[in-house]
RNA sequence: GCCCGAGUAGUGUAGCUUGGUAACAUAUAGGACUGUGGAUCCUCUGUGCCGGGUUCAAAUCCCGGCUCGGGCCCCA
């Protein structure tokens, strides 16, 4: 038997409706925050990708040569594929300029639970604007989102990369280092970090006080710790306001500091956050986003951007996780002709009922009048309407409710406007 | 890519240790119900992931592959 490839999935409609039903809600919600949606090509030019993130990246993508000997990858993410888009057709649009997106990406890895070679991102990009109502709009929209989408659980953490940076100089930490420090802080694992920190010849007691600070939410001590160092100072700064705004002007009730938060990006700068929906245990990252540095990497004019994505299918999982009720898809009128005589009768009123805009169902069967009801009540049919001879003579339909179960004799005409009742 | 575990009707499971005709529930289709639904009963259809080995005989034991799941690596 062929089989679907690895890490690839069908969905089913049972499956699509709910996917529809988040993609909706979350397109609703950028929408209601001033984006607009882009759409780029599912393959890029390998060198896109490369540029940003080295040739090592090539083992975690899938790349191929086409007829015509272009270097070929199917995108791992949406980021840098905006970005040279907006390079190549939006640069002179008016700012700020507010994308969304949703897609699918593909990347080479191993498949576990919420983790696919094809899996789904919505997200988006903020570009030409840094302001701490900016950046404060962009963290309460990927919060909003997920919110508005059912979630009832998620964890919103917020870090600035300067003020780490500033952390490790204050060590005098050398970056080849920092590279090992920050897999461990990326992870949270304090105890390596701890021994790591100590075979480096930092004092017990500056370990102690880098771990605490790394792990605290806050600020006053955060800003105490790098007292003296301007640039981390003016981060911390902005960092406040955003985090004011946030929880005052909109309405969020537990934004974290956790200067701890790396991303494993290099393109990342200052602002950087995470949502994460504790339910999901080991791959539990719902979203991630922040400031950072594209644009002139890929040859444009400078220009602020920041940005984040969600992670379509965790979104999906946590719901379901959750215990979430997805709102069903329910069918306006099914329609049973209880003789074949009937048959092109209820063909006609389907037709006449399509028409004006209801989703409507018949037995195509010729099955007996108790199964079709059986199969209208599985497809979640509102109404039953029932044609046999005696309907057809009078010219009428039998309307049955199924909900309640009330049945009444309803002229064809009039079943639109009994309907929408 | 590495280590570990699992794969039996569409779905969920039993049988595997100790090899001997593959079962149960549910779902689908038909019928009991000659014109009224989520109930009940009956009937049909449908199953050993793939390939090899051992054996008179393999769902069962062995090897390889594939897929899924847990842990590494990675997570731009």
């Amino acid at each position: 038997m062929v089989q679907i490839p690895r890490g690839t999935r069908d969905f089913v409609p049972e499956e699509m409706q709910k996917r529809r039903y988040l993609q909706q809600r979350m397109e609703a919600t950028f929408r209601g925050y001033g984006y607009g949606e882009i759409q780029t090509p599912t393959f890029e030019t390998l060198e896109l990708f490369t540029a940003k993130s080295g040739a090592s990246i090539i083992d975690e993508l899938y790349n191929f040569k086409d007829k015509g000997g272009r270097e070929l990858a199917l995108r791992p993410e949406l980021t840098a594929p905006v970005i040279r888009c907006y390079i190549e057709r939006l640069q002179m649009a008016p700012k700020p300029l507010k994308l969304f997106y949703f897609g699918n990406c593909f990347r080479y890895d191993r498949p576990q639970k919420g983790r696919y070679r094809e899996f789904w991102q919505a997200g988006c990009e903020l570009i030409g604007t840094d302001t701490p109502e900016a950046h404060a709009e962009l963290v309460a929209l990927a919060y909003t989102i997920l919110k508005n989408i059912g979630l009832q659980n998620i964890v919103l953490n917020i870090g600035n990369l300067h003020v780490i940076s500033a952390m490790f100089e204050k060590l005098r930490i050398t970056d080849a280092v920092k590279k090992d420090l920050l897999t461990f802080i990326d992870k949270s694992q304090y105890e390596d970090l701890n021994s790591a920190l100590r075979s480096n010849d930092i004092s017990q007691q500056d370990t102690e006080a880098f771990l605490e600070i790394l792990q605290t939410p806050d600020l006053d001590k955060i800003m105490n710790y790098v007292h003296g160092h301007e640039r981390a100072h003016t981060e911390l700064t902005r960092l406040r306001g955003v985090m004011d705004l946030l929880k005052t002007s909109f309405g969020i009730p537990d934004p974290r500091v956790k200067i701890g938060i790396v991303r494993g990006l290099d393109y990342y700068k200052g602002l950087v956050f995470e949502i994460e929906a504790p339910v999901l245990g080991a791959e539990k990252q719902l979203c991630g986003g922040g400031d950072y540095e594209l644009v002139s990497l890929f040859g444009g004019t400078q220009v602020p951007q920041a940005g984040f994505a969600i992670g379509f299918d965790r979104a999906l999982l946590a719901l379901e996780t959750e215990q979430f009720t997805f709102p069903q898809p329910s069918l306006d009128v099914f329609i049973v002709p209880v003789t074949e005589t009937t048959i092109p009768m209820a063909l006609s009123v389907a037709s006449q009922l399509r028409a004006q805009g209801l989703t409507v169902d018949l037995d195509l069967l010729r099955r007996g009048i108790g199964k079709s009801l059986k199969y209208a009540a599985a497809q979640h049919a509102r109404f039953a309407v029932i044609i046999g001879p005696k309907e057809q003579e009078e010219g009428k339909v039998t309307l049955r409710n199924m909900i309640d179960g009330s049945q009444s004799s309803c002229a064809v005409a009039d079943l639109t406007a009994a309907v929408f009742t």
